[in-house]
DNA sequence: GGTGTTTATCGTCAGCCAGACGACTATGAT
DNA sequence: ATCATAGTCGTCTGGCTGACGATAAACACC
């Protein structure tokens, strides 16, 4: 590492954004907040903010998280509040000199994961921030509708990152309501591969993983239907073998 | 995004370190320079250093890569290199408050994965470079022998990420030579492993899964034995299924 | 020229797992 | 009572993996 040289080596703006996904209806749903002031003015974006002088850059990105949704982040440090809380987790660092008008700014993009929740709050003014399927903001080519800066490509990591994590982890559980049925799981994933699965073999496959789901005893008829079994999230993080998202 | 405000938001500098990985002997190694000033004076650390004013995170890591190794990367916009060159991609960003003593120093750490080479160069002084099987970095819990900063903790990451990524991409061609053999894969998957295989059913994984490997019509000796075929890495990145990483 | 060593490559077999799908169960709606 | 909905258990088949035997083609050495 060289020496620092302030002439050499300006200084840059360090920023977090969110990718904060739920799941809604049966669609994969991504924030987004309405910019009130230039540039981009009305466009809009994904949460985010400056980090601070002395903060961390996980801790930024929890912290926007409260601020612009009420969210609370799950600590791993504190396993009882498994279940309660969104995942978090960074997505990766986005850097191109010309990505904000204003100045040089570096943005660590976090992932965020959330159950389905009440509409979000954004500083007071409930229509600055809201749920939008993520196709909303993927399928286009065109610039209608676009978000601002690079956000577009931001999200399209973020979702694609959901959909192959969700394929080797136990990740889905944090789209869930900390008890939730096999059905409700199996929903998760449907929306956010975008495909629909064999309930018969789901079935099979998650509760077949050891440590994946806890029975808690109870059952539900929220759906529809037959009742059926409540679980929680178990210990295991990592499934082996995967869940196979299917080919296309 | 709140507006930009100096005081409550003081600049940060921006770094790029590089967790540069090889095969050589039979074993996984990175690339360490020795620091020549303060802090850490003496210390091994990552190759990494300072993000120009007008410079990408990648751009970056590529030019420091050439200056302190010597290495080229692969454009993935010029597909006729492929074979030649490093693999580089982002790998994370830390930005711990106290993370360098003189100044608060976020940086986005890179991987590279580099075929065996022969012994870096470091500014002309070979001895200030060179390489170290990982263990040396990983196992000890002391201060003894382990890197600058947090740099063990990203050489950590690196190392994790490769091995995980082996997995399910091709991206283990990386440490071959444009050409190679059957075997020498192997031995790249058993050292950044750390595992043996059998070689009749990698064989045949291999050469089973379409796209993956091509052959070139010649064959080689240079491992004694049996002459085997020599093969380029395919125009398929993703395995599926992908290589499993045998239990502990 | 044999013999042993090394590495590559082909085959076989059993077990596990996923996809396809049939069957049955338990609830609420009509 | 009947139907619609959702959950749960089974069966079968094909593909893939791990374990491992067998053969092939080079080199080193005597």
């Amino acid at each position: 590492m060289s020496p620092y040289d302030p002439s050499a080596y300006p200084p840059f703006a360090v920023t977090v954004d969110l990718v904060v996904l739920t799941v809604r209806r049966h669609s994969l749903c991504a924030l987004t907040v309405r910019r009130g002031e230039p540039p981009f003015q009305g466009r809009w974006a994904l949460p985010g903010g400056f980090v601070k002088a002395d903060e961390d850059l996980a801790a930024a990105a929890a912290r926007e998280l409260v601020e612009e949704t009420g969210l609370c982040v799950h600590d791993p440090a504190a396993p009882e509040s498994a279940g309660n809380g969104a995942h978090l987790e960074q997505l990766g660092t986005y850097g191109d000199p010309q990505r904000d008008p204003r100045m040089r700014v570096v943005s660590v993009a976090h992932l965020v994961l959330a159950p389905d929740l009440p509409a979000p709050r954004a500083g007071g003014d409930a229509n600055s921030a809201r749920w939008s399927p993520v196709e909303t903001f993927l399928d286009q080519d065109g610039e209608q509708g676009s978000l601002a800066f690079d956000h577009a490509q931001i999200l399209a990591d973020g979702v694609e990152r959901a959909r192959s994590k969700i394929e080797y982890s136990s990740l889905a559980t944090a789209f869930c309501t900390p008890e939730f049925t096999v059905g409700e799981l199996r929903r998760v994933y449907e929306a956010v591969w975008g495909v629909a699965l064999d309930p018969r073999n789901f079935h099979r496959k998650v509760t077949g993983t050891p440590g994946f789901l806890v029975p808690t005893g109870g059952t539900t008829t929220r759906q529809g239907g037959r009742p059926a079994q409540l679980f929680r999230a178990g210990g295991a993080t990592l499934l082996n073998p995967p869940m196979l998202r299917p080919e296309v």
